[in-house]
RNA sequence: GCUCCUAUAGUGUAGUCCGGUUAAGCAUUUUGGCUUCUCAAGCCAAAGACUCGGGUUCAAAUCCCGAUGGGAGCACCA
């Protein structure tokens, strides 16, 4: 073994390195340690003594089977297994408030879910969490639908927080004859300074009917404001969230499903304590802002001697400069800084998709993260790494110039050539129709020189006669030298133009950057107008791109 | 300020729970090479990491203590 290692590392090897193989492999002799590193460490001498030639052939001797190399350690597939998880058994679940639209963000707690259930091949629940009327919308509601939907992610159940109102009432009664929740009419602020001091309010030392009294109260005479409904928790506590937090406040707002049916509504960790409760939730994992609220949701259940969901934290996801949060989207937006939610440069679900990623793409992408709760700012680039080998299969080559320069050859014998949609997979053939008069990149116009020959593709070979602001250029009978340039072109009487647009990052730090959309006007091929919008295609030499439009394609990357 | 979470190559992670069979695996990025009528894809190779300081131990990325960096919570938002 010492002679394995020795030639490993260059000839030399190390006692202690011996030592901890051995007790590795051998558990046994563990409590001898003492007995044996004696015997190791005379070995090792040993060993060193002789030459890296003399190492290889005392191994070849003795030991040939040493000698091949050394299986590669198997990673882990999917996600990490989940503590007390049973097969078929486990209930996950996504609750998104329908307050904005869905973003990566989203999918990441979307899928990570929806995997654990399949994986456990258990049951998957999507569960709009809507109790707070001022913000929620039906739009919203139905972006992420969409958004799901266009993930490929699949429910086994669906439904909203806000279908079990009277449900929450009824704990929340409960609660308030345990005496384990109270009213409290104190401003907001005193609450808040409250909290912050560690102090309890004289509201917590009303009795239990005082406290019925005043839940009567909320439905009626008070105003939004007067009054919430505290849970009993430790205003000493060192997790401020445990400090009586609100389970119930009056909101007046119109709610954009049951409309003013209701004005006393549950906060969310009222709501996801009891929700998840009884939809039979086993596994409840959420982004880590939400990890001080565990010991809070298992304290209400526990109080209502309800059945508890084992939950699980994992990092917010975000890309480097693009933002999130609608706090910062929304101005980007109202100034005309982005067009709107489903702009390329950003990191919604809408946004993506138009940009051309594609959501097997996000999927891989996201498994790949695993479950961290370190800070996660990933580069994009990680992304178009896997949106990449999807893409490339089945994405048509088309040829396009930007910055287009004029190039006339003479004596083209063909007047049509037939150019395959793939290099490799059968995509078909196009036609494409020529005379003398073709485009060529400007970028590539400039690096040619007179007198030397260039390739374009799927043609022929090209000498170039003359160089300027426009080139010409003769063709070449047998095109046999490959080591030339080899360019793209587009035909003259054909061309179609279309605009090119080039998302790039959309903050530098945390400033706006101007430059974040670069905009060109291209030439490409008539066969472009064939393409069914939203189709993939790489545009040769330059990269992949999604037709967005008749007029328009968006640069997915390179 | 108080409390909690977190720290592995340029980047993202595996390994950490239960110390040794791995002088740290994978992906991406970068750089070379092969292949090619694309600067794509594919194939091969190279480069590159355990935040710092103590302690425990025969042995520490792994356990303990401390420091430092990053993030979150301290809402009648979720």
């Amino acid at each position: 073994m010492a002679l394995q290692n020795a030639f490993e590392h260059g000839g030399e090897t190390r006692d202690k390195i011996i030592l901890g193989k051995i007790l590795g492999t051998n558990p046994e002799f563990r409590n001898k340690v003492k007995e044996i590193s004696g015997d190791i460490t005379e070995i090792v001498s040993s060993i060193n003594k002789l030459s890296s030639e003399e190492q290889e052939s005392e191994i070849k001797e003795n030991f040939p089977e040493l000698l091949t190399p050394k299986e590669k350690i198997e990673e882990r597939k999917g996600l990490p297994e989940l503590k007390n998880a049973e097969q078929g058994k486990v209930i996950t679940r996504f609750p998104p408030e329908p307050n904005g639209y869905p973003h990566i963000g989203h999918a990441k707690a979307a899928i990570i879910n929806s995997e654990y259930a399949k994986m456990y091949g258990g049951k998957f629940i999507l569960r709009m969490d809507d109790t707070n009327p001022e913000v929620e919308r039906m739009e919203y509601h139905a972006a992420i639908k969409v958004g799901l939907e266009w993930l490929g992610i699949e429910f086994d159940i669906v439904k909203s927080t806000s279908d079990d109102m009277e449900l929450f009432y009824e704990k929340g009664m409960e609660l308030i004859n345990l005496g384990k929740a109270y009213i409290c009419t104190c401003k907001r602020e005193d609450i808040s300074k409250n909290r912050r001091e560690r102090k309890a309010c004289k509201c917590s030392m009303e009795d239990i009917e005082k406290n019925k009294k005043n839940w009567k109260k909320m439905n009626d005479k008070f105003k939004p404001g007067d009054a919430v409904v505290r849970f009993r928790g430790d205003m000493k506590a060192d997790n401020a969230v445990m400090r009586d937090p609100v389970l119930f406040r009056i909101i007046e707002g119109k709610h954009y499903t049951l409309g003013k049916k209701y004005r006393i509504w549950p906060s969310y960790d009222m709501a996801v304590a009891i929700e998840d409760s009884i939809d039979g939730v086993t596994h409840a994992y959420r982004s880590k802002e939400f990890e001080l609220r565990e010991e809070l949701i298992d304290a209400i259940l526990d109080a209502l001697k309800m059945r508890k969901p084992t939950q699980g934290f994992f990092s917010r996801l975000e890309f480097k400069g693009m933002p999130i949060s609608k706090r910062i989207i929304k101005p980007l937006i109202e100034e005309g800084k982005v067009t709107w939610y489903d702009d390329p440069r950003l990191p919604t679900l809408e946004g993506l998709r138009r940009r051309g990623i594609k959501p097997e793409a996000i999927r891989k992408f996201i498994m790949s993260l695993g479950l961290t709760k370190a800070n996660t700012l990933a580069p994009f680039d990680a992304l178009e790494a896997f949106n990449r080998k999807f893409v490339d299969a089945d994405s048509i080559r088309l040829f396009m110039v930007s910055n287009a320069k004029k190039l006339t050859v003479k004596n083209l014998p063909t007047s049509s050539v037939e150019i395959p949609n793939h290099p490799i997979n059968d995509m078909g053939k196009r036609t494409i129709e020529i005379d003398k008069n073709f485009y060529i990149s400007g970028d590539d116009a400039q690096s040619i020189k007179e007198g030397t020959q260039i390739r374009l593709l799927g043609l022929g070979n090209i000498a170039i006669t003359k160089q300027g602001i426009e080139l010409e250029g003769e063709f070449v009978e047998n095109g046999e030298k490959t080591d030339i340039p080899k360019i793209q072109w587009v035909s003259q009487k054909t061309a179609h133009k279309i605009k090119m647009i080039i998302p790039k990052t959309l903050f530098i730090g945390d400033k706006f950057n101007e430059d974040s959309l670069e905009e060109l006007d291209v030439f490409t091929e008539p066969y472009y107008l064939q393409l069914k919008e939203g189709e993939e295609i790489q545009f040769v030499r330059f990269g992949y791109c999604r037709k967005d439009s008749q007029n328009q394609a968006i640069f997915t990357h390179k």
